[in-house]
DNA sequence: TTTAATCCCGAGTAATTTAATCAGGTTTAA
DNA sequence: TTAAACCTGATTAAATTACTCGGGATTAAA
């Protein structure tokens, strides 16, 4: 999420690449790989390879919507024990299953009516989105210093 | 939960021990132990030892709220990484630390709005119960035959 | 007063999930 | 030709969850 979240807000001058990402969230490299091969087969973004290639979003982030980005790598937000079934229970439903599964849908509900540009939008995000930029400039600095 | 709502289904004659419950829904009794040591310092059970006791709750179902039980138990619903504090980032907060935020408020009031005796009331949970209190009384007849 | 039902406690374990690493590729702009 | 970037599968570390094990304490009832 937190990923898809700075592709959105650096998507401005082309694709952008993974490292930079890794760099701005302090998430591995290798890992974020794993996380995008999920979400470009589950068809959230797009893939430039080659040099100046990376990443972009495969839709306007407003209709992108939050849950469609957790679908995506976690194969869908489920309280249940069960994943929907109903057979907690040697076969049947235990007493609980039809809680978690209202649970389940409020949760759905709520990811689903915050898109990636209402995200975006948000002051605090912006803020942190800055900080995060302007840490990555100041190291870039002191290293061609050294 | 399961147990909580099998405590409440249960609650008309006396103490409920938990070796009913473990064989009614299927937990093992020494993990219903430590469930219930921690409802008990929740202050939602009571209980009560020797022959002919048990637990029994510690308000009507009807003032026991589902999350008082998860936060007994599990000590707290919270969706953010950094447990509310906003840390994630080497001391600062990440880009989506204000959506789990929400999230977990979300989900706090949909678990606030639901009571013990809600789902007690519910008829699809009537016939749970009744299934499993005939299975094992199935299971009794069965035995004392043999 | 003995017994057995029941709660009480703490340590340890197995399975699962999550986040991550590692060691190799392939594609393609410069 | 090179290097920037994506691509893939295998493996690992840490955390969590559900659970077991081996005791002990309390107390109603025989
Ligand atoms: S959660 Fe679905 S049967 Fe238990
Ligand atoms: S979830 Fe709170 S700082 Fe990341």
């Amino acid at each position: 999420m937190t990923a898809m979240l700075d592709l959105a807000l650096n998507a401005q001058d082309g694709p952008v690449p993974l490292a930079d990402i890794s760099e701005r969230q302090g998430i591995s490299l290798s890992y974020l790989e794993q996380l995008f091969a999920k979400l470009r087969r589950g068809k959230l973004v797009n893939s430039v390879r080659g040099p100046g290639g990376g990443y972009q979003l495969a839709y306007e982030p407003e209709s992108i919507q939050i849950v469609q980005v957790i679908d995506a790598v976690n194969e869908s937000v489920d309280a249940t024990r069960c994943q929907g079934v109903g057979d907690c229970q040697g076969g049947d439903e235990c007493l609980t299953h039809r809680l978690w599964c209202d649970l389940s849908k409020q949760i759905h509900d709520f990811l689903s009516g915050i898109s990636l540009a209402d995200l975006v939008a948000r002051q605090e995000i912006q803020k942190v989105a800055l900080r995060q930029s302007q840490r990555v400039a100041n190291k870039i600095q002191a290293s061609s210093v050294e």
